[in-house]
DNA sequence: CCATATTCATTTCAAATGAAATGATTGTCA
DNA sequence: TGACAATCATTTCATTTGAAATGAATATGG
């Protein structure tokens, strides 16, 4: 680097400065990747599972017989991302994937028999990693916890252009 | 597609299903870009500003004179990002970069005058945005948030690998 | 029916990402 | 002092990402 340069700088005023460690966003945002990353380490390795694909095994754990697109208006997921992660659950037999014969647009996707294996074991992981984190916090604080987040999902909904 | 396949596949038990609706990390996740697009979509076209871009602008609003590592390590970006965002707002005159020498490894970052500018312009939109979503939320949320947040850092922190 | 629009899943392509390599500088300690 | 390690910013490179294009199938409306 090498740009001497004579730009005047300037402390922002302190009516200006936003405090970004109390700002809604970044910090949803940074406890996100901390949660993310955190329990992607206890099952990345250890089942090469990324992130989409551990979702795609949840989502249908809950619900099978389903297409892409169920997935991906469900999961905060794109069309490409799911195509992807269940290309590669596919593949390695966790996951069969058929034509819809009554809509042949559609996919059939459903848990092989490994595949709910599989799921079994991350969804058990999941709940253990999830319940040391909740032991930390107060009692009720799940139920407050995404109360609240649902109301600002809502909050946040309306302005939002259509979901597609 | 046309793999025909003849894997069995099968419901997963009612014991292992995880709710994911319930599930924290997912809804941190979902929460977190959800926040964010919206945020975005209110700065981004109108003064094409990217997110990495927005949060180095906002960090500087708080600490000037600072290298990149104390950026990085406060903001949950890694060096690359913070590099890039850096390199581009300082090629459009908005945060001036110089050589420490007092430490000639060190970036000198700050912001300019028409940095300064932009940055009010950002956390007065930032401010009033999450203004209108806690405005849906009880009083006390936006603490009690922050509270819950922070143990919740707090108690993933202590088995994370060293923070490189 | 036929033409056109719509809905899916997939692929393409450019941009973003992050882990590791690089080069430059400073710290350490023998 | 002088070799070696450590630290910082940047760059490189392979991968991931998502918006838009594509192709196939179904719906719609004349």
């Amino acid at each position: 680097m090498s740009e001497s340069n004579g730009m005047k700088t300037q402390q922002a005023g302190e009516d200006t400065a936003l405090a970004l460690d109390a700002f809604l966003p970044y910090r949803a945002a940074r406890l996100a990747t901390a949660l993310s990353r955190a329990l992607a380490a206890q099952y990345e390795q250890r089942y090469d599972i990324s992130v989409s694909e551990w979702r795609v095994l949840v989502h249908l754990t809950q619900q099978t017989e389903i297409s892409v697109r169920d997935i991906f208006t469900r999961v905060d997921m794109d069309r490409a991302r799911v195509t992807r992660a269940v290309q590669r659950l596919a593949a390695r037999g966790y996951v069969s994937k058929l034509v819809n014969q009554d809509d042949r647009r559609l996919v059939k996707l459903a848990l092989t028999t490994s595949g709910t294996a599989l799921a079994s074991e991350l969804s058990a992981l999941a709940a253990s990693f999830e319940a040391e984190i909740m032991a930390a916090l107060p009692d009720g604080s799940r139920d407050l916890l995404m109360a609240q987040f649902n109301r600002i999902e809502a909050a946040i909904a309306p302005s939002q252009p259509g979901s597609e």
